[in-house]
DNA sequence: TTGTATGCGTTATCAG
DNA sequence: CTGATAACGCATACAA
């Protein structure tokens, strides 16, 4: 049953280009009618009588007199006509494509985000290329500069950039690609940005913690430099004292990264406290995911024993047990918007702008009232 | 801090088509230099005295002789030049652009795929185009067979396919569209088939139980017409047989799909039983999630009071506690694999064939010996 | 092996 | 408002 590897692999003998060639020639020789043939703008030109430039003002400027438009749209619909993308692009020296960069396609954040963009990129009809930072396991971003160099894409979009990446944003910036940025870790000049208003996240989160009764919260966020780990503090901080809770340095902390497995790290140090918070706030829910399984692994219940809330809102903290009480940032959305910024900075390079979108809080199982 | 919806989207106001255009025209009028223009094949056959399908031909078929070869190379390094993958488009009848087709786009098990197709889709340069058929809460195919239909892509991958897309597969094949199904549900005639050895793996995750002790295994599958789930609960059989234990037929029983909540469902009826097995099989890794939150949900401990496994291998099933017992594909070996079939597939329409991927036993905490 | 000429399907320019 | 024609950058018959 299992396969032979001389087998399994026979797709790699032949160069992309030589194999791509043969069958474009496959195509032109066989002649023998099996493809119809898509009609083309002088088609339609030829049937409509008009030249193929009012046919092209009609499909775009549509700045064509109201006879020869119902014309066009017969003959173009008789025809099932298609205006060719490819085609289209050469002209107007567009690749048709965008490019999008994230850490790890993996993410779950990121794949919310990228069903925003499915949507917006389907109505324009444009593809993308991916690109995961971290796909061999180490930070690499040279597919991203040659992007940018060769001008494979239409423009970038990046996701959670972070401060290693200022060198990207700025090859960007200097070739004239417009780019929008999700979520930087850091602010960003010159450049769209679509972020969660992560203070207000912060304030909700403290106010849901407070009503529950907790009066010694903890914080550990993401990296220090982070800037949305730090709004996310500095609401929840505000919020506190808003109803007379001073949260204590000690109670703070950061961890190396936004992954599970540092929720874990920081879970072992948290949990060894004799006297301790009866709530912890993690900078994301990936650390407070991973801080809860440090957490049962070592036989505290939750939310009985500890409360524990994150940001996100990732599918993956509904399906674990108990469920994560979360800040959830409207994925989809931002996805979307994220393109369609991309589009209207590749259609005019106009002034830049960042928007906030507002998170909604999300209780499940993991917040409780702390015990007495 | 939170955005005015009036002004969060203006950016629907304009079509793309014009908003495109305007930028072309931006782009040819701004003559001021700004844009250093990049060298064509025509400047580079100027600029080494030759005709430009000599340089074509030297950047595709290499019957060039090695004085060219060496003066071209000279000359196309100098000048920076890399050729237009749009215009190479245009000429040979290509989108460069493949299509791919999935369930949904957040399901883990298809991230992981989509991370080896990135990785061989770099490398030709191509870009791709994303659908989740379930994006608006219900099955619409639509835009696939736009693609189909419009020749928009150059092929299609279509993961997890079932029988309800056979239509699409039907339209792809009349089509010519070439085509490599992922994991299909059912048996496909006439397609690429990528998928692992659930017979295998089935074989494989019986053999761990039954070494664990177990002597009573229950399994639940996906839905009853998967051919993924009835290959995985064959194997678990023939290995408990081999081992001298007979399934019994009211231990086995099939969920309405593969989703966590299924799981759920299952696993409300399964923890009724007054006595019931020691281990439970779960169709896949979000079964086996979903049945895990709904018994901790109950207080079942995993897995002293039960053990549990799924098919798959996603990444999630590493973070949760207890975390999970599984069977994993090689996703992204798969992914890759997918394209480079999809790819031979576009070059020349060949034999189809089906490859089996052996999957591999990862032990985490949901298994363990049943309890004496 | 190399050069010439033409085509791919669309848009932009400039007359009419 | 409409038409003719030159780009766009590359690939390919065919001839040399």
């Amino acid at each position: 049953m299992s396969y032979p590897k001389s087998t399994a692999f026979p797709h790699q003998a032949e160069s992309p280009s030589v194999a791509l060639r043969r069958s474009a020639r496959a195509k032109r020789s066989s002649t023998a009618g099996s493809s119809p043939k898509r009609p083309t703008i002088r088609i339609v030109a030829a049937k409509a009588g008009v030249a193929v430039s009012t046919v092209s003002r009609y499909l775009n400027d549509e700045s064509v007199s109201p006879r020869m438009k119902a014309r066009l749209s017969r003959v173009i619909a008789s025809l099932g006509f298609k205006p060719s993308r490819t085609a289209r692009n050469l002209s107007l020296g567009l690749k048709g494509c965008i490019g999008v960069v994230v850490d790890s396609i993996q993410d779950p954040w990121f794949t919310q985000l990228l069903t925003g963009m499915e949507e917006e990129l389907q109505s324009r009809d444009t593809s993308l290329m991916l690109l995961s930072l971290e796909l061999r396991d180490r930070y690499d971003p040279a597919i991203a500069f040659e992007w940018i160099d060769e001008r494979r894409v239409d423009g970038l979009i990046i996701a959670k950039c972070h401060r290693r990446d200022k060198a990207l944003v700025r090859a960007a910036l200097d070739a004239q690609v417009p780019m929008v940025a999700i979520a930087p870790d850091e602010a960003l000049a010159n450049v769209d940005v679509v972020r969660a208003d992560n203070i207000a996240a912060g304030r909700a989160l403290g106010a849901h913690l407070v009503d529950l009764g907790h009066t010694r919260v903890a914080f550990a966020g993401g990296p220090r430099v982070s800037v949305e780990s730090r709004h996310r503090l500095q609401g929840l901080r505000e919020e506190l004292r808003n109803r007379g809770i001073r949260m204590r340095e000690e109670d703070i902390s950061f961890c190396a990264s936004y992954e599970a497995e540092e929720g874990a790290v920081f879970a072992a140090a948290f949990l060894k406290q004799p006297v301790r918070p009866t709530a912890v706030v993690l900078g994301n829910d990936a650390l407070a995911i991973g801080f809860i399984r440090a957490a049962q692994q070592r036989g505290i219940e939750v939310p009985a024993n500890l409360s524990v809330a994150g940001f996100d809102g990732i599918p993956e903290g509904a399906r674990s047990w108990p469920g994560l009480t979360t800040m959830a940032q409207p994925m989809r959305e931002m996805g979307r918007d994220a393109c369609r910024r991309l589009f209207t900075a590749i259609a005019a390079a106009e002034e830049r702008a960042a928007v906030q979108y507002p998170m909604t809080l999300v209780v499940r199982e993991s917040t409780s009232a702390p015990r007495r």
